[in-house]
DNA sequence: GGGCTATACTTGACTACGCAAGGAACTATA
DNA sequence: TATAGTTCCTTGCGTAGTCAAGTATAGCCC
C-alpha cells in the first residue's frame, strides 16, 4: 500500500486548484467529464458509480450537489422506471469547458514532469490491472 | 486521474478484511508498522504525517484512537518540548503481529496475482516519483 | 533580554463518503 | 398470476480526514 500513497497528495494538489478556481471537486469535474463523453451526455447512476469508483450513495450525494448548482439534471428512463439518468446541462458543459484547460494543463504538467510518454503508457497499463481501475480510454483527456 | 482510480478499490478491499478481523483501518495498521520499523519504536507526529500522507490533525486523530485502544502511547521529547512521540506499546506490537500475516498475504496476493516481480519493481519505481509518495523501502513488508 | 518568525501539535467545524437498511420496479420461476 | 429474488436508487447514521485558527515552544537577530 505504501506504494500507492502518492495518489493522495496528487489528488489533493489537483483538487486545490480546481476548487479555488471553479468551485469543483475532482469528482465533480470527472463526473461532468464522464457525462460529456457519454452518449446523449447522460449516464445511469450505476455507471457513474463504476466510473468514479464511488458507491451508489456516494453518487447520489455527488449528483445532489451538481444538480443543485444546475450543472446536471435528472431524466427518467422510458424502459426502466428504476433508473434515473444524470444529464449534463448546458451550464454544466460551460463549467466543464471553463475548468478543463487549467486542470488539464496541471494534470499534464504533473505527469509529463515526471514521466516520458512511454513510461506513462507503462504506468497506465500496469495500473489498469488493479481492481476497479478505469479502463484506459484514450478518448478522455485525463490520463 | 482516471488512471489512479484503482487505488480506491484496492484499499477498500484490503481495509475490509483488516477491519473485520482485527478492528484496524489501513492507516491504523500502517501507523503501527511505521512505528515498529522506527528507531526506539517511536516517531514524531510530523514524521507519521509524512509517512502516512495525512495532515497533522489527521495524525492527532488517528493516534487518539490508537492510544485509546492502548496500542500506542505518548512520550515527551527531552530536547524539544513541542514534540510528543508516538510509541508502539507491547500490545500494539502484539496487535500488529497478529494482523500482519493475513494482511500481508492479502496484499501479496493482490499484487502477485496481477504483476510479475519485474513489473512490480517498475510500478514501484514509477509511483515513487509522484509527489508525497513513500520512498520505496525494501525493509518494509508492504509493497 | 525582547521581539519575530517558524515549527509542533490540538481543537472545532465541516465535508465526503461508506455501510446498512429500505422502497420501488424489473425478471424469472412456479 | 402470485412469489421470490435482483437491481437501482435514496436516506440515516457514523467515521476519517481536511482546513482554519489557536496555543506553546524554539531559535533567531538586534
Amino acid at each position: 500500500m505504501r506504494l500507492l500513497r502518492g495518489n493522495a497528495a496528487t489528488r489533493r494538489a489537483l483538487s486545490a486548484q480546481l476548487h479555488a478556481e471553479h468551485e469543483l471537486t475532482i469528482n465533480d469535474f470527472e463526473c461532468l467529464l464522464l457525462l460529456a463523453h457519454a452518449e446523449e451526455n447522460s449516464l445511469r447512476r450505476v455507471d457513474l458509480a463504476e466510473g468514479l469508483q464511488l458507491t451508489a450513495s456516494g453518487v447520489t450525494r455527488l449528483l445532489d450537489g451538481l444538480e443543485h448548482c444546475g450543472l446536471v439534471a435528472k431524466a427518467k428512463c422510458d424502459t426502466d422506471a428504476r433508473v434515473t439518468y444524470a444529464v449534463l446541462t448546458d451550464e454544466g458543459r460551460r463549467k466543464l469547458e471553463a475548468a478543463a484547460p487549467a486542470h488539464m494543463a496541471q494534470v499534464h504538467a504533473l505527469f509529463t514532469e515526471r514521466y516520458t510518454a512511454e513510461e506513462l503508457g507503462v504506468l497506465a497499463e500496469l495500473l489498469s490491472r488493479l481492481p476497479g481501475a478505469a479502463t484506459v480510454d484514450q478518448g478522455t483527456c485525463t490520463p
